[in-house]
RNA sequence: GCCCUCAUAGCUCAGUCGGUAGAGCACGUUCUUGGUAAGAACGGGGUCAUGGGUUCAAGUCCCAUUGAGGGCUCCA
């Protein structure tokens, strides 16, 4: 119904190469670190069951990274539980038991598992056809195999290795426990997932094991608060930001770049309400459709008036509020609409999972015959925006009919054929989603990957057929008639707070400079340096160069490393020899020392970088 | 919402067997005026998340609530 960017699941985290990227992950399935995986975590549930002989055992898939098994054990599982099934995993490794594959009938495989009332419901799933473990149907009749090693028998596909000698025993580590529904349903019970990684040897996963180290140094709430960009506070309520000054700084910038690159390709910019009559949301179809993720009622003089959880019926009344003609289309409105969403507790997160934020929203109304054009323009110029903040790596994702999807089939066929054919065209890399489509309309999906790899869901450009229907949208066209004109929900940087985000994770809180809060730190030696010191900030200011002087009574060390902290661009020391050559002594925050300088030619070069966006 | 874990100073954390609160950083004052990642001394700062309970006594044990973290589910 609108852009959904800001409530996209978190992915790039752990598993989005299985999600997304389907030949990656059949060359993965492939592999022999696949097969280590799976093995492990085979190993894993033999020593689970040899320390709680009563266990029920679910699923056991290798996964990005490692593995993971699902447990319904009697009692909740401690970090002392891990270690000694760790120990025990060790052992059964070095007993170097061979992974026998065996092929049985539906009755004999329930016997072998007649206690695992989990493995019964599989083989009753697998004997009625079957489905992969991403719920697609098996095609014909389903082998059922069994692999065993040692005295641990598993109902499996497999592949594994040969024997359990060929995992490392210095390679794999037991990672958390975490809780987890049987099949993925929160109405079946909930079991204990033990999640576990492993590598060919010791070096791979210490590199692994760095990897995480490193995302846990970007993570934009640790640097929110260590940059004092943002925080959430509790009596405030959860999920709701406070942006500070720096971070507030930062957001300012790219809505006046956002602003500006609207304004010149044809955008028009409109304001509307946080709140709008029941009535509304029951024309639009949110109160059907959506009401979960809807905010109570507020009642005024006795009518009730809805929080926005979406900008779309609002835009759609500017565009109705007179007569359109052709001549008008397409007609792009855009706004940087707030809007509130539920969204239950366990899945907020920082500033990507947030229950009020700000969209970068726009609708356009066009002819069908513009559809074309209209759609190669937003992908292009969605490009050109996510380019600008240093994004290269981006990915499309064309979402199709789904089955209760609303509309004629041509008409999807004709939306989907355009979105198809403009990503052709533009000659961007993308997949298909088959039946991933929203109701309303097939979409296109830009996903960006950041510097450490992990692909995060920007943009999204969204048909709708549903609300020009809805609220009865019209043109009067050529030939004097009514038409429906054709609607495009797109949003870019998805949300402002999950960009946000996105940006700090991606460049680890070292902005670069065209959008850092300071730019420049100036570091005065000694106390007589301060004359001068507020001279330069004072030129640098007027040049629109984000400088400030650091007078603390602190030695000119530890300003410097301050200011390495705060990662900002530009360090200018200043001692008694720049003030006596009217310079200043450059350092940058990656180590580097150009060392003194004219303050014309750190003007010239400052201002270069911050047009080349470095 | 569900499972598990957690909540002590602004931040990161210590606090033994239940016996009345600690460190480093940050902050303030003073001294120091120092040339490329932490100068020194002194000082202020805590209803131990909130509400109950057990106990002679609770930061510590129990229950509930709120919030956070890791997952699951959800995000047409």
């Amino acid at each position: 119904m609108e852009p959904r960017a800001a409530s996209r699941p978190i992915s790039g985290e752990r598993f989005c190469l299985l999600e997304v990227n389907m030949s990656t992950k059949e060359q993965y399935t492939d592999s022999f670190l696949y097969r280590l995986r799976h093995s492990t975590a085979h190993v894993m549930a033999q020593a689970v069951l040899d320390k709680f002989p009563g266990a029920k055992i679910a699923i056991g898939p290798a996964i990005e990274d490692g593995f993971y098994y699902d447990f319904d054990l009697p009692r909740p599982l401690t970090p002392e539980d891990l270690e000694e099934i760790e120990a025990r995993m060790r052992q059964i490794i070095n007993g170097k038991h061979p992974f026998i594959r065996r092929s049985v009938s539906a009755s004999e495989a329930r016997q072998i598992f007649k206690n695992q009332d989990f493995k019964l419901e599989l083989i009753q799933g697998l004997e009625s056809g079957g489905f992969d473990e991403d719920g697609n149907p098996l095609e014909g009749n389903v082998e059922i195999t069994t692999y065993t090693h040692d005295t641990f028998t598993d109902l499996c596909r497999g592949p594994h290795v040969e024997h359990t000698g060929q995992i490392n025993p210095e390679a794999f580590k037991l990672m958390s426990v975490a809780g987890a529904y049987w099949r993925g349903d929160e109405h079946r019970p909930m079991l204990q997932r033990i999640y576990g990684t492993v590598w060919e040897n010791k070096e791979d996963l210490q590199e692994y094991l760095r990897r995480l180290e490193e995302a846990k140094k970007r993570d934009h709430r640790r640097l929110g608060r260590e940059l004092d960009l943002f925080s959430v506070n509790d009596e405030i309520g959860p999920g709701l930001i406070l942006w500070h000054p720096k971070g507030g700084k930062i957001r300012k910038i790219i809505e006046d770049f956002w602003g500006d690159e609207h304004e010149q390709n044809g955008y028009e910019f409109i304001y509307t309400p946080h709140i709008g009559r029941a009535a509304l949301w029951e024309t639009s179809g949110h109160l059907v459709s959506y009401r979960e993720n809807m905010y109570s009622p507020i009642e005024i003089e006795g009518q009730q008036f809805y929080l926005k959880p979406m900008n779309c019926p609002f835009h759609i009344h500017i565009y109705k509020s007179r007569g359109r003609s052709y001549r008008e289309l397409p007609m792009r409105l855009a706004e940087k609409g707030t809007v509130y969403r539920f969204e239950r507790s366990g899945v907020l997160h920082g500033l990507m999972r947030v229950r009020g934020f700000t969209q970068d929203d726009a609708h356009h109304f066009c002819t069908p015959e513009q559809m074309p054009q209209e759609i190669d323009f937003v992908v292009n110029f969605s490009l050109h925006i996510l380019r600008s903040f240093g994004f290269q790596d981006i990915k499309a994702y064309l979402a199709t009919m789904p089955k209760d999807a609303i509309g004629e089939a041509d008409q999807w066929q004709a939306a989907q054929n355009a979105l198809k054919e403009s990503l052709e065209r533009i000659h961007l890399p993308y997949e298909v989603d088959e039946g991933g489509g929203a109701f309303y309309g097939p979409k296109i999906d830009l996903k960006v990957k950041d510097a450490i790899q992990r692909e995060w869901q920007l943009s999204t450009i969204q048909f709708d057929f549903n609300l020009p229907e809805r609220f009865d949208l019209t043109y009067i066209a050529e030939d004097g008639q009514q038409h429906r004109p054709y609607m495009i929900h797109r949003a870019l940087l998805g949300s402002l707070e999950r960009f946000f985000g996105v940006l700090i994770e991606h460049y680890g809180g070292a902005f670069p400079v065209w959008l850092a809060p300071v730019q420049a730190s100036i570091i005065p030696i000694a106390d007589r340096h301060l004359d001068y010191a507020f001279e330069v900030m004072k030129k640098l200011k007027a040049y629109g160069i984000r400088a400030s002087v650091d007078d603390r009574n602190e030695r000119m060390n530890a300003k410097i490393r301050d200011a390495q902290n705060q990662k900002i661009p530009y360090m200018l020391v200043i001692g008694d020899k720049e003030v006596e050559n009217r310079q200043v002594a450059l350092r940058l925050r990656s180590g580097e020392n150009p060392g003194p300088i004219e303050l014309d030619a750190f003007i010239a070069r400052a201002q270069q970088d911050i047009a080349d966006k470095k």
